[in-house]
Parts: structure tokens; C-alpha cells; sequence
DNA sequence: GCAAATCTGTACCGCGGGTACAGTTGTCGA
DNA sequence: TCGACAACTGTACCCGCGGTACAGATTTGC
């Protein structure tokens, strides 16, 4: 890794962390390169503004979100073959993950950026969109495969089952962040398991 | 109602849409008088600083906030004596209100302001932790009482279900508002109803 | 008609985002 | 060993914004 790629890595860190506490309008370039050690001039060599540096780290965000959730399913699929299985081993070691961050979950830049759209463009607005979306997409493929072999205690739609997970998990790392209690957010997602698992399980299958 | 408290409401009122949408350090005094149509020195006649402003309206807010939810379950519990009723019929409700909403949801200052807690001071955090803490409470208070009636199909800590409806709306309402669906909040809080219903269900009561 | 509430006007300070651009330092391959 | 390029530093400047400090004007209620 090249000494360019280094400073630039740990202007994001930084950034992230900041912003996350302060949201972008609250997070002054001073402060970043304060803290990394360089001066202002070293900061717009390596992004031409504030929303360059934004756009690029939601996109660093999004890139290592998916590869953790690609992970976690990857294990859970390694684990059994049954689709209603996967999703609920999948959960479990989400859960898992997220009580082991010893000071909690940091917080997610997806709702950073929401309650920030004004201050972004479009285009920024549009990748954060397609973010979600692509939540949607892969919990929606595991929901498909559910259905297509146990039947459902009722009758919901698959695109907003797989939006309750993204649901419970943001409004998750909210409500534990403002509590102060880490164990929340894992215990949430808990829940949203408990409720997957009582949509698919077995008895009084055709009651109307 | 006063002049002076009228200019302050619109101010407050400005502020708050505002905040939504770029944040609390995004939000700038002079964009507000600019809309309210006032000076800098009238701002601050009426706040010491950003600060103050910030705590009266999430005072503000969360009064607001318990005054609807008060409503929602009152007219609930005037149809219906049983716990879990109440507690489903509030849900539809509820659903039904952001539904009505004809821009969507505008977002929640406690999400906000849990995202730019650096900003604030101590006693603005908590008051943000007490808003959610109220939440907690009110609908323990309703899941006990559908507990003493019902045998739960799965043995769920009361708090965390209590915490799940804060969890579900605060989450529900960024990923609405990511996906700019402004149906997709209500039918989140349809599923957390399903997911209650589910679970307090008739039926192998007793199954290990 | 007087006091208090509700502001306006003016002047000022320092920080932060951003622009502009010239100069410096270290690395690495020909 | 030299030169090109990456990765910066230094300096100077502009303007918007948060905030302070007043003094003065206007409106409202009793």
C-alpha cells in the first residue's frame, strides 16, 4: 500500500467516525486533517471537496457492508441446505457480530446521508438509494426460496419482509445508540428472527 | 396566542424541517431568518444560542409526539377491552396516520439528533434517551397487560418487544425515506403488527 | 400613556469551506 | 544519476456563518 492510499484510508476513518457523531454539516475539514497530521492543501489533493470525500465514503461503506453480509450468508449457506435455515443461521451470527463490537455499533452512514439529502447531490442521493435497494435484492432472493418451499402463517409480501431487515437493523443501531445499550441492536435482530421463524413454522398451515 | 410566541413557532417550525434535512450542523441561523423573515438580533431575543434552539424543539417534538400516540391508543382502547386488540388496533392506526401522510414521513428529530449527539450537550442527550425511554414504557405497559391474558408463543422479553415498536418506526422511516416510499413506513409497522399478532396467536400453546 | 415585549441596526470577531498556485520532498524506474 | 511523478506544504485570500455587544425602534397590553 503506497503512502498515498495510507493517508487516504485514514482521512476516511477518520471522516467516518466524525460524521457518524456530528453528521457531514457538523464535520469541518479542519478537525479531519487535524487529526490525520496534514495541512489543507493535503486534504484537496486527494478530493476535489467535502462531497467528493462524501460520495467516496459511502461508496468504501457500501463495498465492505457487502462483503459482510456476502460473509455471513456465505457461512450460514456452508452451514444447511434449507433455504428458512440459511436465513435464520444468517441472522444468528448477525446478531452475534454485532454484540461482539465492544462499544456498539458505531452507526450506519445510510442514515447519516438520509437525515443529510439537502446537503448532497443527486447522484449521492441515488447511491445511497441503490444501497438499500441492493438490501432489498439480496433478502428478497432468500425470501423467494423460502416460499417457494414452506408456505407462509400469512400471507405477506416478499420485497417488504426483506425491508424489515434492513428496517429492524437501522432503527435497531438508532434506539441502541440513543439508550446506550449495545445489546439492543442484537437483540433486535433477534426478534425479527423469532418473527421469520413463526411466519414458517409448521401448524394450522391452511387456516383462513 | 402572542405575537412574539407565533414568530417563535414559525422559527421552531422552520428550523425543524430544515434540521431533517441537512442535519443540525447543517442548518445554518441565517437560512432560518431569512424564512422567517427576521433579523439575526430577533433570533436571538428569542434563543440564547443554536443550542437552545435545538432543545426546545426536541422538548417540542416529543410532546407532540406523546400527544399523538396518546390519542392513537385512546381511540384503540375506546374500541376494544382486550390488551392485545388494543395494541393491533393502535398498530392499524398508526399505519393508517403515516399512510395519510402525503409527502411521506418527515423524519424524526431523535433519529437526528442520535446521529449529531457530538454536537450537543449532555443534557440534550439525555433528553433524547428519555423520549425513547417513554416509548418504552407506554408499550411495556400494553405488552404486560396483553401477557397477563395471552400465553406468548415464544418466551420474549417484554422490554425488547416494547423497544422493537420504537425500532421498527425509527427504522422504517429511514429506509422509506432512502427509497422515497412513503408506503413503505406504514407496511413496516403492518408487519411489526403481523409479527404481535403471530406471536400471541391461539394454537400449540404448549410445544417446546 | 407607560412599561414591557418584540424586535431592528450596526459593528465587530474568529472559524471554516473553498480557491489559487507556487514550491518541496520522497520514490522509483530508465 | 537524473528526471518524472506522487504526495504533499506554504501562503494568501474570499466569504458565509455563529456569536457578542449594544443601542434604538416599534408594537402590545394594561
Amino acid at each position: 500500500m503506497g503512502k498515498g492510499v495510507e493517508t487516504r484510508e485514514r482521512l476516511l476513518d477518520i471522516a467516518e467516525t466524525a460524521i457518524l457523531q456530528k453528521g457531514f454539516g457538523g464535520t469541518s475539514i479542519e478537525e479531519l486533517i487535524a487529526e490525520v497530521g496534514i495541512t489543507k492543501s493535503g486534504f484537496f489533493y486527494h478530493f476535489r471537496d467535502k462531497n467528493q470525500l462524501a460520495h467516496t465514503l459511502l461508496q468504501r461503506h457500501l463495498e465492505r457492508d457487502e462483503a459482510i453480509l456476502n460473509n455471513i450468508f456465505g457461512r450460514a449457506r456452508d452451514l444447511t441446505d434449507d433455504p428458512l435455515h440459511t436465513l435464520l443461521v444468517g441472522l444468528k451470527l448477525m446478531a452475534e457480530m454485532m454484540a461482539d463490537l465492544p462499544d456498539g455499533h458505531p452507526g450506519c452512514l445510510v442514515t447519516t446521508y438520509c437525515y443529510n439529502e439537502r446537503l448532497f447531490d443527486q447522484e449521492l442521493r441515488n447511491l445511497n438509494r441503490q444501497g438499500v435497494e441492493a438490501w432489498r435484492i439480496r433478502f428478497r432472493g432468500m425470501i423467494d426460496d423460502i416460499n417457494a418451499r414452506y408456505p407462509p402463517r400469512e400471507d405477506i409480501d416478499p420485497d417488504q419482509l426483506a425491508d424489515m431487515v434492513s428496517t429492524v437493523i437501522e432503527g435497531g443501531i438508532v434506539i441502541s445508540k440513543v439508550l446506550r445499550d449495545p445489546a439492543l441492536l442484537p437483540q433486535q435482530i433477534l426478534l425479527l428472527r423469532s418473527y421469520i421463524r413463526l411466519l414458517y413454522s409448521p401448524g394450522r398451515e391452511f387456516d383462513s
